[in-house]
DNA sequence: ATTCAATAAGTGATTAAGTCACTTGATGTG
DNA sequence: CACATCAAGTGACTTAATCACTTATTGAAT
């Protein structure tokens, strides 16, 4: 019913009484059926205001909200993952990138100083928006995927033990490696950024939990 | 609470009644909690018998099962993504791969002839297993959640346009880079196999649909 | 002794009609 | 014009059932 009314993130569902009235079951059969769209983040509910649709309607790839980070592992195993897969995200995006597709890159570069923002609004966060630029929408809903495991960790990560000034610098040169359509200096560079945050990160939890 | 009784999957909760009593709510307040932990395979209700633990307690990446494929682009996004993130996976195996990782290798390598299995076992998936023997969980994750994007096209595609000796010879290829220890030849060898796979369904599809 | 159909208990699926909690915009007052 | 009040609409949840399905047991026929 979302796909053929068109409905985008943000527009309200009818009411759970109406739905109920319309797909011929009662209240409780139709809140089970919105309840898993509520878990994959299709939707989501507004206590006293109403059903509305979210951000899930166009993401393919999402992190399970009911695995609990204690079932899962350790922040450098993310890390570890990024280093492997962002930099030839980086290359593509180098190799591919529109003017589009640059301004935005730019614009994220220069809000990554205000990191607040990039929790609610993904397509602001830098590592991203680098993934956008590659033009194949599966790369870039994979990062922001990768982005969302442990981020109350990331989150963390970012406003304590990131260095902001190094950080945006480093944004910058990937910027212009893109801009350049320089594949492996995009590739290299972003490996480097990614290296140098895993390392902080490594020393400040000490050496016996960096594998 | 499936937490905290290390349960895992196959394993039986209990019935809708006594969680009702459990916690204190009725059953279709349960049933709504069950549902969402359904909506990300964390659990699967059989009528009549009971409630199981899925698959998905252990699996942080997931594909949003309530994306229709129409809302999606093309197959070759999806091979366009397998090809930039698979390759540097593989030279992630091949530096790290152990023992272990090498035979589950071998071992899928074989049943890659089998397809009919790769869909209900995912850790006999070639591909899986190759990101598995890089050692890092995520990784195994992340390509076991692209390999579900488009489910159906794949399997249509593994059936149909994909030549079975020469996957398979491909794949041999591969087991060998990584047992070498050999990452850039594991790469290589990985984006061409991918690369084989797109063109041949490219021209499938007509030049129309290539891009 | 074995096989197999009937059965009963247990489970999920759904209904029905209602109450409570919360949000929001309209209303009216100071 | 600012602000408290109110009422309608919405989600959240309850209660007490019934229906549909699975499964292990039972018991009769072979």
């Amino acid at each position: 019913m979302i796909e053929a009314a068109g409905l985008e993130p943000g527009d309200a569902l009818a009411s759970s009484r109406e739905l109920a009235k319309r797909f011929e079951v009662t209240t409780p059969t139709i809140r089970e059926a919105l309840r898993r769209l509520e878990a994959t983040d299709v939707i989501r509910f507004r206590h006293g205001s109403g059903t509305y649709v979210s951000g899930g309607v166009n993401r393919r790839l999402l992190v399970n909200p009911h695995v609990s980070e204690s079932r899962s592992e350790s922040v450098l195993e993310l890390l570890d993952a990024r280093i492997v897969l962002e930099p030839p995200v980086a290359a593509a995006a180098a190799a591919q990138r529109s003017e589009d597709d640059l301004q935005a890159l730019t614009l994220s570069a220069d809000n990554a100083l205000k990191p607040q923002y990039a929790d609610e609004r993904p397509e602001l966060h830098f590592h991203v928006a680098l993934a956008g630029a590659s033009g194949n929408l599966l790369l870039r809903e994979t990062v922001e995927a990768l982005l969302q495991v442990r981020a109350r960790d990331q989150i963390e990560i970012r406003h304590r033990y990131t260095d902001r000034d190094r950080d945006h610098a480093d944004h910058l040169r990937i910027v212009e490696a893109v801009r350049d359509g320089d594949p492996d200096a995009a590739a290299t560079l972003t490996r480097d950024h990614l290296v140098a945050i895993r390392d902080a990160i490594a020393t400040t939890l000490g050496p016996e939990q960096a594998r």
